[in-house]
DNA sequence: TTTTTGGTTCTGTAAATTATGAACTAACGA
DNA sequence: TCGTTAGTTCATAATTTACAGAACCAAAAA
């Protein structure tokens, strides 16, 4: 299989990204070649050859992206070959992701509020506008997904 | 200067939540004894024997932070020291880079879409919801905040 | 003028991460 | 039953990172 320069490059760009989301390098550019390679469902063989990385890692990388859930594979009769593509669903998740993160970090805060004791409760003020926002922020979201979903819809139907 | 469990115990949980938004360990705990002591300013010694790192990694540290825009510092007259705190506009800042980075990563799904030949446009139609949603959040976030800021300063006044 | 304070800068290195290649295995095909 | 395909597992090599320690420096104090 052979990829344009331009699709090259986006596996590159999207792998820096992914690496940024904590993940392996190689790892990341597997995901990088499913999500941009012209077939959406891509062998063993084809990941490891077209990106240059051994068949170890290419193992360990696509296992570890189906234990999280992040690609799935399609087999066909008489075809001993697994045929790997991204999870579409991965896109949500990548999303809730995010906004579970900014929870922990709410979490983190408040327990802060509580232990730390200051004279002068400017500072505490400051800190508690961030945690009211990231309240307020995780109250309203759901209702704004949902106006989407139900314009988005509109629009298809 | 002493710190009690409870704190000690939170440094090292905002610590690990910052390690993994690419800081290093020395400069995650750094941030999380500004964050936690009941002091809100702490001075270089402070903070070098408090956490018990080597000079050589405070000072690294905290230049990062500074450089980075995540402390500043005040002095006093007649004294050589510098107190760090952390900038909390840095709260707001930490919200702005979540989104500024899922516009990053919409950015590359967009330029996904025009380099990949798909036969089927079911697979690009699921990534075009993703991206279409991601738009949505970008236009709609302005305006959530703004409302969140008239209602929490109706509060105050 | 010498010493102390409040750091900075420069190696060196321990530990962790990431990937490789070779040996291995299980299933199927000839 | 022998070879081939489609991978997995293991030992280890190559980087990378993250920090400590020591030497260093400029400003203030003694």
């Amino acid at each position: 299989m052979t990829l344009s320069d331009k699709q090259l490059e986006l596996i590159e760009e999207f792998g820096v990204y992914q690496e940024n989301n904590g993940f392996q390098p190689a790892v990341a550019r597997v995901m990088g070649i499913l999500l941009v390679s012209d077939k959406p469902e891509l062998t063993f063989e084809e990941i490891s050859e077209t990106l240059n990385i051994s068949k170890s890692a290419t193992s360990n990388a696509l296992n570890m992206l189906l234990n999280t859930g992040h690609i799935e594979y399609t087999t066909f009769p008489g075809d001993r070959k697994r045929y790997f593509r991204i999870k579409s669903s991965n896109w949500r998740d990548t999303f809730n992701k995010k906004m579970e993160d900014l929870g922990e970090l709410n979490n983190i805060l408040k327990r802060v509020l509580e232990v730390r004791k200051r004279d002068n409760p400017v500072y505490d003020e400051k800190l508690l506008y961030f945690i009211s926002f990231l309240d307020y922020l995780k109250s309203q979201l759901p209702g704004l997904i949902e106006q989407w979903e139900k314009e988005n819809l509109k629009e298809k139907v």
